[in-house]
DNA sequence: CGGGGCTCCTGTGCGC
DNA sequence: TGCGCACAGGAGCCCC
């Protein structure tokens, strides 16, 4: 699943290659991909908008355009290949340089969108800081008198930016910490490692290009690098790598969570 | 406020 | 071999 460091990922490698380029046009291969305007405005809008630059708010990607922006949640199964046209990409954007920017996502449950601003979409207006702009005091302000779960408040992109199912579960492992304790059962020191613990898994992902656990690629095509340096996420059975215990999965706001059961308290 | 469950969507992988 | 079904999950939404 894209998450911070997949987007992040996906963000350095595109500013490389197609700043400066322009669309010089589109196929859209599903009616569900666009969500906003329609599907006709949408072609028509960004046709010869040449790109500016691109940013990444928490797991969005943001395509400044001359004109508009293109804003690109990648939810859980998308990732954007560069190169040659993919059949199987959702939607194409031509480029003037004779490359393509395909838009892959296998279970469509990821957005485009054009919009002549991006600040003002709620999902961005309520989005939560980056972990990396967060200090310790204010991470413990974040949990302070949160009953939800840890892992469960880890998720919510209203609460913090960008962690998604896979390094929460790896950096509550890190930490030592049991995913099911509530927010505001961790100490000053736990929550201070757990910060610490979120900002090193984020940051060594980034390094290997991210984790290609499902359909996610980088924008060559090749899988992530960090997917293989995982150590509790799909590892169900397997044993743990500090206690040699095996590794339980359970489930925690309907999403699969592997943990230690010795090593996380 | 918290928790649980449903929805969107399709490809994969399992059991029979 | 092939069919059918459960499952994967980010985020919005609804209900209790």
């Amino acid at each position: 699943m894209p998450e911070l460091p997949e987007v992040e990922t996906i963000k350095r490698e595109l500013s490389k290659k197609i700043i400066g380029v322009k669309i010089t046009d589109i196929t859209i291969n599903h009616n569900k991909v666009v969500k906003e305007p329609s599907q006709d405005l949408f072609k028509k809008q960004i046709q010869n908008s040449s790109i500016e630059d691109i940013i990444r708010r928490g797991k969005l990607l943001i395509f400044v355009l001359d004109k508009k922006f293109l804003i690109v949640h990648l939810r859980i199964s998308g990732w954007l290949l560069y190169g040659e046209k993919d059949p199987k990409a959702r939607a194409v954007f031509g480029l003037s340089n004779g490359k393509f920017l395909n838009y892959m996502d296998q279970r469509v449950l990821g957005e485009l969108r054009l919009r002549s601003s991006f600040e003002d979409l709620s999902f961005l207006q309520r989005l939560g800081p980056e972990p990396f702009e967060l200090t310790d005091k204010e991470f413990s302000e974040i949990l302070k008198n949160k009953k939800t779960k840890i892992k469960v408040l880890l998720l919510d992109q209203n609460r913090i930016a960008g962690i998604g199912n896979i390094y929460a579960q790896e950096a509550l492992f890190l930490a030592g910490i049991d995913p099911r304790r509530q927010a505001l059962s961790l100490t000053e020191k736990e929550a201070k490692l757990l910060l610490k613990k979120i900002k090193d898994v984020l940051t060594e992902a980034i390094k290997y290009h991210g984790s290609s656990v499902d359909a996610y690629r980088d924008t060559e095509g090749k899988k992530g690098g960090m997917e293989n340096r995982l150590k509790v996420y799909g590892r169900k059975g397997e044993p743990c790598y500090k206690c040699g215990r095996p590794i339980e999965k359970m489930s925690l706001g309907s999403r699969g969570t592997c943990f230690c059961k010795k090593c996380q308290r």
